[in-house]
RNA sequence: GGGGCUGUGGCGGAAUGGUAGACGCUGCAGACUUAAAAUCUGUUGUCCUUUGGACGUGGGGGUUCAAGUCCCCCCAGCCCCA
């Protein structure tokens, strides 16, 4: 008997082929099925896959398979996130371009996504780069523009003033640029804005109707659109140069701590505190540090609370006492009024504001928990508030609104933490903006039969800044409504716009006319299963969504939600290592002899660190392709789907790929011996079975219904386990007849299909050894018998006052008092109620018998 | 500071309020082998006076015939927002 080894990787390659000549996963409308689009997050193109992309594809693979088998006409698509930063950060660093290390790292990466065997629908691929792909939402641009969603204003941003560059808040760290380390400024420019408060409200309320999606996630999103209930309302201010009727505006959601107020604060950008700076230099100088300072909340937070007294006061509206008005570095001007009334007692910045320049703290809150000379922020019952004693914080608030507004100095208002979406970029590799400035015309949109506005090609990296704006032609052109010279707008968009509409270019993606045609979207949206990191939780999630509502309007037929089912997967982690010298080591070149960690080459010692996410800096990092071309790609997917519950955090170990390793070849060694004695394919039914095969039957059709109802609900590792227990029935049980046989296949054949959607290669590959012509691809799930699904016989425990003393074996149809009788003449529980008085029997049928005894 | 998640053997993790530890990894013992690898079999929560029993799901309380699971308080770790 010659005994083959398992060839992983002519098999899987193999089977590669075979899928994409038979065209397997590409898709139609199909009216006659039930649709299901599955979607992956799609890649940045950065050169390799990751082990987090190898999760990502792997669970969205499962899905899709598994789907398809459940009979449902899938999209399973793939394309590539291809504009932003990285791709000029490369170019300068390595003398390329943008444009050719993209494409190069799609192909290199493409290869590797092909290797992992992936049933993705590969005609559809699409590249976000690709002037065919921005076209189209340029066009968008141009629609949001028209719908009055997309503006531009003059807005405060972070200037890098040595990369000449505005930064994201995310690219400032410490108050500094992260590439070039220069402290950051804070400038005003004309920014493009698209209009996403419009739909804050809008946005809150769907969330509401995503029960597929992960509470944090919603949570989450709840907390980023931040809505508020607070009152708007007008002090009266004097002082410095201020006209004599002048009114402070202020925002606040405590209204309830107005008799604690003892001052107010401006932030550096209001009005009034400009006003100031004109005549004092002292407040001039001021502003302009607090300008240095950058624009995120976190930034304005941590740094130190500064402030700059003004010869303006205010006076309270209800004791009418006159209050001081700092200018403070820690009020935001872009939200709420930018300005606000202090309450020293109840909020921490305006407590250590107070205390540091030695202005009144007065507690007019007080509640459990309550400390003397600290900050007290909760909610609470009132005091030192003169008529308004004794009531609680939201009594008070609606009471005090109800009254400033009958005094018509304010009125309740809504506020939202959300900001409309600066999409601006000073940068080369992104979507141009499709506009023109006309020195008669003012701004000018481009023609949508001049679209796209293509990225020049020849472009340098010699100076700072950006190319577009020193290319020497291409941002002259003429203006299309005058046809005088003009300038082209530089700016390019975030790129989070393209992958706020990629999905709906999957579902037609050659359409030249349209980004997608209304019919594709009415058919494949919304999205049934979306996959991915949670890292995306707020910013791509809720662009996408804001898009649906923004596309909406501009007359594009879209759901209101993009994404009717989200799953966030867990981080990919590994130990890291560190030799003598406190260098981190990779783990492929370490290894471990009798429990001692070392370096393979020369064997020098090496500590293991902290098990934690993967990072190129820490280089616990292992390269899928390795794990690939060493175990094959089934064995990866199948070990990282069985080891941890999907949505947690899941350790890259070698011992686990092994485990998984073993698991294909043995399923590959178990099939291929019992294919030679089974019957064959299509044998039928025998009509008595041994009590043995029944229960190989039952093992074999419970395991069917369970992995589908693990899969479904995204318990790949429960499903696997499943899996292992019908293999391990199977490879112990022992045939003594042809019916014994029949019953072993009906196991082999259904194994095969429940794994075919975590190990796709090796299962075509067993499928087509156990005498199969039609691929698994066009196979449907196993059926299931629903009279196998129950035992005849159930084992149950016996307890006594809560504890087991016996387990009883008993006919699944037994009576609660044959169980109470069978269960009361256990040895275990004589003795246990020994000398007792039994009390009450509890019997749940199935489950658990109970003799309560004292 | 606010919000959220998590905490179960040596490890990853299972458990509609009903026999805690499925499945796997590791370890140990054995079989096969000249040997090793691979493979197969058994075993693997802790403790004890070991044909039995006690304890055991981060800690403390509570509800219940019955709590890993539900409720309250606390501790630790992680994530998000500040």
């Amino acid at each position: 008997m010659t005994e083959e080894r398992y060839n992983i990787r002519e098999t899987e390659a193999k089977w590669q082929k075979f899928w994409d000549e038979t065209k397997a996963f590409e898709v139609t409308e199909d009216e006659s099925k039930p649709k299901s689009y599955v979607l992956a997050m799609l890649p940045y193109p950065s050169g390799r896959i990751h082990v987090g992309h190898v999760r990502n594809y792997s669970l969205s693979d499962v899905v899709a398979r598994y789907k398809k088998a459940k009979g449902f006409n899938v999209l399973n698509p793939m394309g590539w996130d291809a504009l932003g930063l990285p791709a000029e950060n490369a170019a300068i660093e390595r003398n390329t371009h943008p444009k050719d290390w993209t494409y190069d790292n799609i192909a290199q990466m493409k290869e590797q996504l092909l290797s992992m065997g992936l049933a993705i629908d590969w005609s559809r691929e699409i590249a976000t780069c690709d002037p065919e792909y921005y076209r189209h939402e340029q066009k968008m641009f141009l629609d949001f523009y028209k719908n009055d969603l997309a503006y531009r204003k003059e807005s405060i941003v972070n200037w890098d003033p040595v990369e000449d560059t505005v930064l994201a808040n995310e690219q400032v760290v410490d108050g500094k640029g992260w590439r070039s380390g220069a402290p950051v400024e804070r400038r005003k420019l004309y920014q493009w804005f698209f209009k996403i408060t419009e739909f804050a409200d809008d946005l809150l309320q769907g969330i509401e109707t995503l029960d597929r999606w992960p509470d944090k996630v919603r949570t989450m999103q709840t907390n980023w659109i931040g809505k508020s209930q607070g009152i708007e309302f007008n002090f009266d201010i004097k002082g410095g140069d201020l006209p004599a009727d002048a009114k402070l505006n202020v925002y606040t959601t405590r209204i309830d701590t107005i008799f604690g107020t003892s001052f107010a604060v401006l932030a550096p950008e209001h009005p009034y505190a400009n006003l100031l700076a004109e005549t004092d230099t002292e407040a001039k100088a001021f502003i302009e540090d607090c300008m240095a300072l950058g624009t995120s909340e976190e930034a304005i937070e941590r740094a130190e609370k500064k402030g700059f007294k003004t010869p303006y006061t205010v006076t309270h509206p209800f004791t009418n006492e006159e209050m001081p008005v700092y200018i403070g570095n820690f009020v935001i001007y872009s939200y709420g009024t930018g300005a606000i009334k202090s309450a020293p007692a109840h909020d921490e910045r305006d407590h250590a504001f107070a205390t540091k320049y030695g202005l009144p703290i007065r507690p007019v809150i007080t509640g459990p928990n309550f400390v003397e000379g600290e900050a007290y922020g909760p909610k609470g019952t009132l005091i030192n508030s003169g008529e308004y004693d004794g009531l609680t914080s939201d009594e008070a608030m609606s009471k005090i609104i109800a009254r400033m507004e009958e005094m018509g100095i304010g009125k309740g208002v809504t506020n939202f933490r959300l900001r409309d979406w600066g999409v601006s970029r000073q940068r080369y590799w992104g979507c141009p903006v499709p506009f023109v400035h006309c020195e008669d015309c003012g701004l000018v949109p481009v023609p949508e039969n001049q679209l796209p506005v293509e990225l020049p090609y020849d472009i340098n990296y010699d100076k700072p800044g950006n190319p577009l704006d020193r290319h020497p032609t291409w941002k002259h052109t003429t203006c299309p409504s005058c046809t005088k010279d003009a300038l082209r707008e530089t700016d390019t968009c975030d790129t989070f716009f393209e992958s706020s509409w990629y999905f709906l270019r999957y579902l037609d993606p050659k359409n030249t006319e349209r980004g997608f045609a209304d019919k594709k979207s009415n058919y494949w949206m919304p999205v049934d299963q979306y996959i991915g990191g949670v890292e995306h939780a707020v910013l791509h999630l809720l662009y996408s969504r804001f898009f649906m509502r923004a596309l909406k309007k501009c007359g594009y037929e879209v759901p209101d939600e993009p994404f009717a089912g989200l799953f966030t997967q867990g981080m990919v982690t590994h130990a890291t290592y560190k030799d003598v010298d406190n260098n981190w080591i990779f783990p492929a070149d370490v290894e471990n002899k009798d429990g001692i960690w070392m370096i393979s080459d020369n064997g020098q010692p090496v500590t293991q660190g902290a098990v934690i996410k993967m990072s190129k800096s820490k280089k616990n990092v292992v390269d899928p392709q390795d794990i690939i071309d060493t175990y094959g790609a089934d064995a990866a997917r199948l070990f990282i789907l069985s080891d941890s519950p999907p949505e947690r955090d899941l350790e890259w170990t070698v011992g686990g790929i092994e485990g998984a390793w073993r698991f294909v070849n043995k399923l590959h060694r178990a099939v291929t011996e019992a294919t030679s004695y089974l019957p064959e394919v299509g044998t039928v039914q025998p009509t008595k079975f041994s009590d043995a095969a029944s229960k190989l039957r039952s093992t074999t059709h419970k395991a069917i219904v369970g992995v589908a109802e693990d899969i479904d609900a995204f318990h790949m590792n429960k499903a696997v386990a499943r899996i292992r227990e019908l293999s391990n029935a199977l490879t112990a049980f022992t045939p003594n007849d042809d019916a014994d046989k029949w019953a072993m296949r009906e196991g082999y054949e259904a194994l095969v299909r429940l794994f075919n959607p975590m190990m796709p290669h090796l299962a075509e590959e067993l499928w087509s050894l156990m005498g199969h012509t039609t691929p698994l691809t066009q196979t449907p799930w196993p059926s299931h018998d629903d009279a196998l699904l129950k035992d005849d016989k159930v084992t149950i425990g016996v307890q006594v006052n809560g504890k087991v003393r016996a387990t009883i074996t008993l006919d699944s149809g037994a009576t609660k008092e044959q169980a109470e009788k069978i269960a009361m003449e256990q040895d275990g529980v004589q003795k246990a109620i020994e000398g007792q008085t039994v009390r009450k029997v509890i019997v749940v049928p199935g489950r658990i018998v109970n003799i309560v005894a004292n």
